[in-house]
DNA sequence: CGACTATTGTACTAATTGGTAAAAAATTCC
DNA sequence: GGAATTTTTTACCAATTAGTACAATAGTCG
């Protein structure tokens, strides 16, 4: 029990607030108003209990890591490529089109071109892109090494092909895709998968 | 030769220089002294010659569609669906990783996500790609009908996802993939491709 | 109760945002 | 050489930006 004046809000669903409005707007978009508003605190709560508008981002992308793109994780101990692959492509579609969350992926649309306030979380949001493909080559490495993959094929490629159409069906949920329409998407895209 | 004192800049070259300003930094990202400075022209020469930040916005776009993206319309001009749709791919990989342009694409990248301020300008870029993508789709009708492509196949989901891969593509270059890397995701691309 | 500690609300700051008023300057028309 | 017209320059505006100082408040500890 901490000492001092209680804390009046209950800080995961404040967070969970700031997430939503950082995934609709952006980070750069998300003004401190908006924010707080969201969040049902005023500023100095919000900077006494998360630093500072980057700061509160940051934790905003962790809880969007460990929460609503916490299949990711799921799908990289899918006991072969092919499930994994599935897995990470219908459960990136239920994400980007999930009707209780804004549309798109937050990694992709939360800062890809802004002015230079924004430039240091383009580039944390651009390496964590990349952290995510590296860990798909990784586990497509282990599903070759496996003979799950043909000694052909190649990890890297694959990887890249498989989070470049992820990437690019959030760019379609953020402009009005539907659940559908990607599945379709991601159902042409396996047709690419090796045998 | 028009009344008045003339105008002491070139509006096209000022133009491209807003473009290139609009491609790196976003529509909000770009401010009117980051725009004024590129363009070397000051405030109210800009607001004379083009309106606003949203009309130099549209038609930097414009410029954009013609210019830099206009190999779009020769890709839809090829003979056959499978060479639109490669010369698609490679010319936006070309397009995007341009060593003299800002990498990515200004479609996709500009406004995906933002503040009220811009969302005019979103939902202009979310309606133009989804004209691209209506444009292809045609095309895929039209070879479909020719023979060209298969009967069984499905125009509507083949463009979908050949402009999904485009778009994940413009994700990857911006956040720094080289032209060597996406031919690669290109070709696997392909492999989706009806027989 | 009183000392201590942390949060809250209000009010403020300095800088930046997009946009403009008004005078000076440069050209064409008569 | 004016008169008319348009662009340039400087200076400004109101609104918004992220961030903070400070006093009031609400608890725990002794």
């Amino acid at each position: 029990m901490p000492l001092g004046r209680p804390r009046a809000f209950d800080i995961d669903k404040a967070l969970d607030r700031a997430l939503d409005v950082f995934w609709r707007k952006g980070y750069e978009g998300a003004s401190l108003p908006d924010l707080t508003k969201a969040m049902g605190i005023n500023r100095p709560s919000l900077y006494a209990a998360f630093g500072n508008k980057e700061a509160l981002f940051r934790k905003a992308l962790d809880r969007y890591a460990e929460g609503p793109a916490g299949y990711v994780f799921e799908a990289l101990n899918e006991p072969t490529a092919r499930a994994a692959v599935e897995r990470l492509l219908f459960g990136g579609i239920d994400l980007v089109t999930d009707p209780r969350n804004p549309h798109g992926c937050l990694m992709v649309h939360g800062a890809l071109a802004c002015g230079e306030a924004g430039d240091c979380i383009r580039q944390e949001l651009a390496s964590r892109r990349a952290a995510g493909q590296t860990a798909l080559r990784k586990r497509f490495e282990r599903a070759r090494a496996e003979g799950d993959l043909p000694p052909d094929s190649n990890p890297a490629d694959l990887a890249r092909y498989i989070v470049t159409v992820m990437h690019g069906m959030a760019v379609q949920a953020a402009s009005g895709a539907s659940r559908k329409q990607l599945r379709r998407v991601a159902e042409t895209a396996l047709r690419a998968w090796p045998a």
